[in-house]
DNA sequence: CTGAAAGCGCTTACAG
DNA sequence: CTGAAAGCGCTTACAG
């Protein structure tokens, strides 16, 4: 190994030639076992098909003994079934994380493969992906959120598959699972209220994202239900950390009146605590601040940073609980809502531990 | 729409009855384009393919009006070839979140699909992802870290496609994507060293991670150069933030000695700067605290934490470009080594902007 | 309990 | 530039 100055280090592998050699089938086990084909198909497939005990050890040992490797592809074909699902995802981040980890368990634990699309900013691959898995003749298709005008182009009925969608999205028609996130904003505001506050700040990228507005329209509902005077600033456009950070600095600069601030999700919250500190700006004694999601992050923070936990897992589990409900024809609910948790921390002078 | 009490919508979509009917085949196309199947193949297909281009325009329209869509799992079978490439990744935190993203723009932009295994805690999955992306018959399988004790049971000879690994493991064989995490270690403690620090103190899970043992190593291997008196106290089976946490603020409770924290990870920073906190430590005054990775996050804490900054992202796109050249037959470097990239920020007391 | 054979939907020499 | 045909590696009625 030799490190160049580029970071690159040195020593090639050998060249492999492209692999040609056929690859071993289930005629060579067959012939290796002195059976049929067919017997060879059931005793290693079809684990209730009646084969004889000792004819079905034969095949498997067979099999074992030349490395039989089936191909997914050739079986897929002949059944019409690829035991596989697609997921579009729009990115990485810890949020879809925690769901990726709920659709891994489930499709783990039922045999699935799952085949990725993250469309990574660039919503335009969602067709892409879709297309792409619809070509592979994927089992089932799940769709993680979507902002606003971003729609699975076709309606229920012409999707060749089964689709579940994750998170609040126009495509009517389709199965869908999705927290109450006007509930939860509602439910934010509430604490946010009962500690005395009436000066509200929403920190958010935009009305496209439906959780987002949803979380808005959940903390104005509550607000106006109170019959109370009450004012809320709304600082959109806020794409990230780095955002919110300018926003919420700039805003502390020409007098920054609202004394909660509510923010979309904690990562908006990060930035926005991080200028705040950096204003000199006390939390939560000048100004409270919420966010959504509960991020593992969010309780490590100083101060921790009350949020409202989504069952992000649960969802991608669920998700994918459902997929598999369909793909062998069984009805399964057309809306299911689930419910987000207040986890009350220092950031709204509520609680004092980690 | 109506939700229950357990956060369960009801109404239920009609039961769709299995789908049967046929799907339509390029030999649909073939006859509606009035050509045959191997012209409508061809023209749809290889582009450069001498096919008259009026009837390749009439095979493209007849397809289109047809909504054929073409079967991958027959083209794969006829051609030997997936065009999908499987990646196995141990959980989707923020590090391999990066990671992720430039595997999928690099396979995105060379028309794979991936496949995607999270081991999610469970190493045991890892052989039985790899074993059923081998069933799925990939182009090629990505292999992100591994622990000290849980390698690809089988040498490169004996897979039958390219493997290219990420993160140090030991796997002699296998084309290996790492990040030189004893440079790392010996920078991080070179910058502490540099601000006065002689007493560290390392967090850790365990050795059996050969990234955190590089990084410790690469410490103690700069500290060891200076030929001054040091000292190191460990702090290992740390598994997240909340032992991090737990061990420091014990630490704290008896007289914690070490003025210079380095974390394996930024995670465990995040603890350790929490529990800081709550004990009344001042951080960089009192103690410096360093970690690994540079989260987004990191960026926006408050003292905003120092750390070692790795090419994630680049790493993930350079492996899946190096199964392509490996797909194709071509060389490859056998061991790629990138440079980690110190990230001075308040936790150190080095630099004060966010 | 077992086998022969058709079929899944493509691609690709091979022969015009 | 085009077509007939074999073949990719499985599964599954159908018939013993």
């Amino acid at each position: 190994m030799l490190t160049l100055g580029n970071g690159v280090a040195m020593g090639y592998s050998r060249l492999m030639p492209p692999r040609r050699t056929k690859e071993i089938s289930i005629r060579d086990v067959a012939r290796a076992a002195g059976v049929s084909v067919a017997t060879a198909s059931r005793a290693m497939s079809k684990t209730d098909y009646p084969v004889a005990a000792g004819t079905r050890q034969q095949v498997i040992d067979a099999a074992r003994a030349l490395g039989f490797v089936p191909n997914a592809m050739a079986r897929g074909l002949a059944r019409s079934r690829s035991d596989s699902v697609g997921v579009v995802i729009p990115s990485a981040n810890a949020y879809y994380a925690a769901m990726m980890s709920g659709i891994e368990a489930a499709t783990h634990a039922q045999g699935l493969t799952m085949l990725l699309g993250l469309t990574n900013g660039d919503e335009g691959r969602r067709e892409a992906y879709i297309t792409a898995f619809l070509e592979r003749r994927v089992d089932g298709i799940l769709v993680c959120a979507a902002a606003h005008d971003q729609r699975p182009s076709r309606p229920p009925e012409e999707m060749p598959v089964p689709v579940v969608l994750i998170g609040q999205q126009p495509n009517a028609g389709y199965s869908i699972i999705r927290t109450d996130n006007v509930a939860a904003g509602h439910t934010a505001a509430r604490h946010l209220w009962s500690l005395g506050h009436r000066r509200y700040a929403y920190i958010t990228p935009d009305d496209a994202w439906y959780d987002f507005r949803d979380r808005r329209l959940g903390m104005m509902g509550f607000l106006e239900s109170t019959g109370e005077p009450f004012s809320v600033e709304l600082l959109d456009e806020i794409r990230g950390e780095t955002d919110a950070y300018r926003r919420v600095s700039d805003a502390c600069r020409n007098g920054f009146d609202a004394t909660a601030i509510v923010a979309s999700t904690d990562r908006h919250a990060l930035g926005a605590l991080a200028a705040l500190a950096d204003a000199g700006v006390r939390v939560p004694e000048d100004k409270a601040v919420m966010g959504f999601d509960n991020y593992i992050t969010s309780s490590f923070l100083r101060p921790s940073l009350t949020s409202m936990s989504m069952p992000a897992m649960e969802m991608g589990r669920l998700g994918i609980e459902y997929l598999r409900q369909k793909i062998n024809g069984s009805a399964v609910p057309q809306d299911t809502v689930l419910q987000a948790a207040l986890v009350a921390r220092q950031s709204t002078g509520s609680s004092h531990g980690a």
